[in-house]
DNA sequence: CATGAATGAGTCTTCATTCAT
DNA sequence: TATGAATGAAGACTCATTCAT
């Protein structure tokens, strides 16, 4: 009886307002653990020591649910792309691809869940149009500093870069082999961090 | 009565000892279009007019039938990976190109699949390990190629290459953009189609 | 902040005391359209825009708020019932019966709740004495009318009377055809309004 | 171990192949019983002992089975229609009142459910088309049975008798009061069992 | 080989209701 | 009075799998 009152005190101390996010997080994490589709809510709920009434008060559906994530993903991929100090273009360069290879390990399950999302046909379609956008973003942005470093033509090797880079990324998220990603990212870097 | 008679006749006429390959294909098929967990059993069944009982007859299970069916995607590659003919190592190269490319266009749904269950964690243990194995047999047939071709680094090329390779795949199976597609083949072509 | 603050003594000032009758005629309302089981609470008070603690403060549970829509019904009822002018039997009675039609009209809604209530068994129990009672009173009035007119039998004649009433009824809430809602009134009138 | 055995047996013996239909029987009963929405397909199975997934496995959704339920009310009122032997129209009258006032009696539950779908909003479209053209189909009936009794009106009298019909049920089916059906078909059979 | 009725655990979702604030 | 997050039991429905025939 008591245990139960301080129980309730924590909760509404801790965990107050939180809910929402921690369902995101806890269901992202377990999505790409998992797989969406592997994943219920009943077990989101579960691990979250929840009601499954209140997961649907916060998201009417399981693919609403799927939708925030989505967004948080979104989200720090952008953050991601608009990490750019305008600094030497070389060292931006650099700085990018390393940038991109420490997300690609540090934040690995939320980039497998990109992945499993990105291929599997009842969700494509939640996230394609804005992995595109990125891309293309994406792709500027490295146009824009070949440029800088004198590429005599630099949407060819945007867009070669851009392949290379999608290559890396698919390599890596298939097997999550550390050196093969470090050793693909070395590559990338001798063949476009040189003047031109 | 009769035609119940006439109908047994024809089926074991026409479809007799197909039934298991037809399942196989179908549900390839359904697999790459809707998805391995979003097609049920039922559903294929339906398509193909015959009972569960069959299926389950000849696959005792749904995870079964799916290994039929990466065994399947796998032969596939093995064939494209063996059509080489000991020709001149740079219209070999081509060719391989090629094929690929068209693979991708013709066989997309198979791909599609083959991308789906690459990057799905429930499915992944299945195919990963002989992925691994073809990028590894793939990259060595280049390297003898370009060996041929006098490249002074095969060892690194070919990882660029296929690194490159990934990317094309990773780009066309994610928006089925067959103009890309293309554009990324001939650059593929124009950086390793020299001679060193 | 501000706007908040003006917003709660717009509120305050409009919506006071208020809500409790808005409940119940916006519940009627949507019970009515929808019926009382695809009806949920929730959805009572995202139209009224009140939290469904309020909802609950007011009426302890749905079968609570339900009960005094029927009261509200009945009262209605009532007063139809006691609209009545002391004079002459015949103008009395076309006024009773024209008032039935325009009310079947215009309080279509709060009739066809009636009628699902009353035929649906979980909630008949709830409306079917005072259903009964009405139409006791109903009946009697017409018995003295008819008898004031001069019926030889005005028990006979009153039965039928309100047989044919209910009939009328029954068939415009089915089908809520007016034509025919006038038609059978105008029948009504013809057999009942004559001296005798 | 044994008894299992046997209750296989008997189960394979007499309920073979009459799940769909025990599955109506049952579900009707239950639905005029306590109501669509209050009867749920779990209430429904255990009833029949019966797995949830047959139940669906029969009839795709609850409301398929409700179709399944209305069409056999639907064929049972067809069966009423069509009981006319071609005798004297007046012994013919005298019988369908009769036969409509045994099968209110008997078929109670089946006229229950029969008004508590007719005044649902949310059921009622599945069932209004079906019950006016069976109305239509009565009153033309009744139409020439009148006519060949020699009424000055039979349109009028048809319309007139239909609408007395509709208030016998309507009344009847609400408070379920025997004495007072009994009297109102016989005032019915008095106002029009006569020769014109 | 082939059928298809039957199972039962599991899935997502709804909803009246409570309660701390 | 009023809020709205939280509950949890119940709902309809799905689906891989079994088995008697």
């Amino acid at each position: 009886m008591l245990s139960q009152f301080i129980m309730k005190i924590e909760k509404s101390v801790k965990e107050k307002k939180n809910a929402k996010k921690d369902i995101v997080q806890i269901a992202m994490k377990m999505f790409a653990e998992n797989g969406y589709h592997k994943t219920s809510t009943a077990a989101i709920c579960k691990k979250l020591n929840i009601s499954s009434g209140l997961l649907f008060y916060h998201f009417s559906s399981k693919e609403k649910l799927l939708n925030a994530i989505i967004d948080l993903i979104i989200s720090k991929i952008d953050i991601i792309l608009n990490q750019t100090s305008n600094s030497d273009p070389r060292i931006e360069l650099e700085y990018i691809i390393d940038a991109f290879m420490v997300s690609l390990k540090k934040d690995r399950q939320f980039w497998d869940l990109y992945m499993a999302l990105l291929y599997q046909p009842d969700t494509k379609e939640l996230i394609l149009a804005r992995v595109l956008e990125h891309s293309k973003q994406f792709r500027r942005a490295i146009y824009e500093l070949l440029k800088k470093m004198g590429s005599k033509n630099p949407s060819i090797d945007s867009f070669d870069f851009e392949v290379f880079r999608v290559g890396i990324f698919a390599s890596y998220l298939a097997n999550h082999d550390e050196q093969l990603l470090e050793k693909s990212c070395k590559r990338l870097k001798n063949k476009y961090l040189i003047n031109y």
